[in-house]
DNA sequence: CCCTGATTCGC
DNA sequence: GCGAATCAGG
């Protein structure tokens, strides 16, 4: 497919309103997102904003130049930071010493099983609700993109993980990354 | 993982 | 000029 000038028009349109080149490629078809992207470079039009204001990119990304390989410079030895926790679990361990690393190694913060957790009966009830969904997958069955959520009882057969899609970076499907990783307000008082 | 646009560079 | 490959961000 070549760009004729009825479907430069196309493009121009659908880009101007705001479609994404993904978009804009399976409309016109015969031709890639990239391609589009790469059409609308060339076309000029790749800002959708006014043309005035000017002041894209100071800085050039380096890349893979096989072309002229001078000198790299390497400025950060990385210097190995104290790094405290970047992102707060459910239940936050007491850092007994300042400058101590977690003792949890890689993992995600374990699926608090069963009822020991007070959860905003919202996300406790969502569970409950796509566990009737979930596909129930063993353990052979998780990937990468399976909700790793255990449900049920190991040493039974009544036992499965959901096996939903993940939520992106998670080991859990959405309903399960919200019980999984509670904001931390859980039973903060219990006016007993 | 999915998606997005941006850029490079051989064709 | 074209667009796949790649990068970078969400």
């Amino acid at each position: 497919m070549s760009w004729t000038d009825e479907r430069v028009e196309t493009l121009k349109k659908m880009w101007s309103e705001g479609q994404s080149a993904s978009q804009i490629a399976k409309e016109l078809g015969g031709v890639t997102r990239n391609a589009v992207i790469g059409k609308v470079h060339r076309l000029g039009l790749s800002n959708r904003t006014a043309p005035g204001a000017a002041a894209p990119k100071p800085e050039p990304k380096a890349k893979p130049a096989p072309k002229v390989e001078a000198a790299k410079p390497k400025p950060a030895p990385k210097p190995i930071e104290p790094e405290s926790t970047p992102e707060p679990a459910a239940e936050a361990p007491k850092p007994s010493l300042p400058a101590r690393k977690q003792i949890i190694p890689a993992g995600q913060p374990l699926p608090p099983q069963p009822s020991a957790n007070e959860i905003s009966p919202e996300a406790l009830a969502k569970v409950s609700e796509i566990e009737k969904k979930a596909k129930k997958i063993g353990l052979m069955e998780l990937t990468e993109r399976t909700c790793k959520w255990p449900v049920g009882d190991p040493a039974t057969e009544d036992f499965w993980f959901c096996g939903l899609p993940v939520q992106q970076g998670k080991p859990y499907c959405e309903a399960h990354v919200g019980v999984a990783f509670q904001p931390m307000s859980a039973r903060r008082d219990r006016r007993r």
